[in-house]
DNA sequence: TTGAACATGTAAACGGTTACATGATTTA
DNA sequence: TAAATCATGTAACCGTTTACATGTTCAA
């Protein structure tokens, strides 16, 4: 099966709301799927010029107050690839993390430095866990409790803490096995 | 900072601990590391014959029973730049969900859709799961306790058990809370 | 004798990232 | 007036995957 770019994806459903530009897809992106799904800077506007091209999306400028925008409106043929994708399962993503790959092969570190590193990763997922409490505070309290949509990415954000939670006590078992063995 | 192929320090790392085949590397990953770190089958031999380029790995042929086989052992230099990279904290992974993606947007889909996809990962999380405790009975269970991997070998597997556990709790909340929708 | 497992590779395409590039406007 | 934010892009590289390719040996 042929790998198909999910980038797509993630801006005709960030259109199917409402028209946005570029940068909006961009910032939003940050404001709420950031910690399941990121795109790089250079991935969206080539993307939205793509879809133009293919007429899954539409261009328009606009001066909003003194700026102009590029904003984009998502078309019929671009909600019907949407919706099409959206119907089908999602593909297992493999994941790969270089820091289990590094516990694997921690009998040729020193038992400090495995701790270090998984010090360094609880830290890491205690940012991430401030971040959900930001994006609860701040993206989600912005949706009425009746918009169709809280539900859902309130299950996104309630998976993030889940898994952060579990993590972290991983981590702390982790770390206490080893100082045992020091 | 520039991306590099991490390709190079698994391959490595299974050959610290002592000579194996392009096909035993794989064999080997697919039995222990897979659910965090898996090679596609087109990686291993030439990420293998480069490293034998750079002289970070010896290949020599050997004649295992009738089969010929190409043996490869790691180099001074090899074990050098494999314990560089032990030694760097572990790069930062991102992660993409398709399903989160999909979730996200859910309120494109019907109820129904989306419990059906969240079931399927529910049991892709089983397999999973039971992949673990083949791991455990079988790849594990061949380590002596008291040989250095063991430690090491059994925390990256309580992460595969710990967090697939927590998501199996989440979809589980997510799919009753979809269920009281309706 | 047929299928599973053993065993090793190549070529091409693709997605995604990094680095590069530019400039306006608002706020402190 | 300096920094942060708004705003939009391009080019090149590289890692990875997919698909292709081939042949052996052992067990049922």
């Amino acid at each position: 099966m042929k790998k198909i770019n999910k980038t797509r994806y993630a801006i005709l459903g960030m259109l199917a709301d409402r028209p946005r530009s570029g940068y909006e897809i961009r910032k939003f992106m940050l404001e709420s799927t950031a910690h399941f799904w990121q795109e790089s800077d250079a991935s969206v506007y080539p993307m939205l010029k793509k879809l133009a091209a293919e007429k899954k999306v539409t261009a328009c400028s606009e001066h909003f107050g003194k700026r102009k925008r590029k904003i984009f409106e998502i078309t019929p043929a671009g909600k019907k690839e949407f919706s099409a994708w959206l119907a089908i399962p999602a593909e297992r993503e493999n994941r790969r993390s270089e820091l289990l790959l590094k516990l694997f092969f921690g009998a040729h570190a020193t038992p400090d430095d495995v701790i270090k590193k998984l010090l360094q990763r609880r830290q890491q997922v205690l940012d991430a866990q401030k971040k959900f409490e930001k994006i609860d505070s701040e993206t989600l309290a912005e949706v009425a409790d009746t918009h169709p949509h809280k539900m859902f990415w309130a299950m996104t954000l309630q998976y993030g803490i889940k898994l952060t939670e579990a993590e972290i006590e991983w981590i702390d078992d982790c770390v206490k096995g080893l100082k045992n063995e020091t």
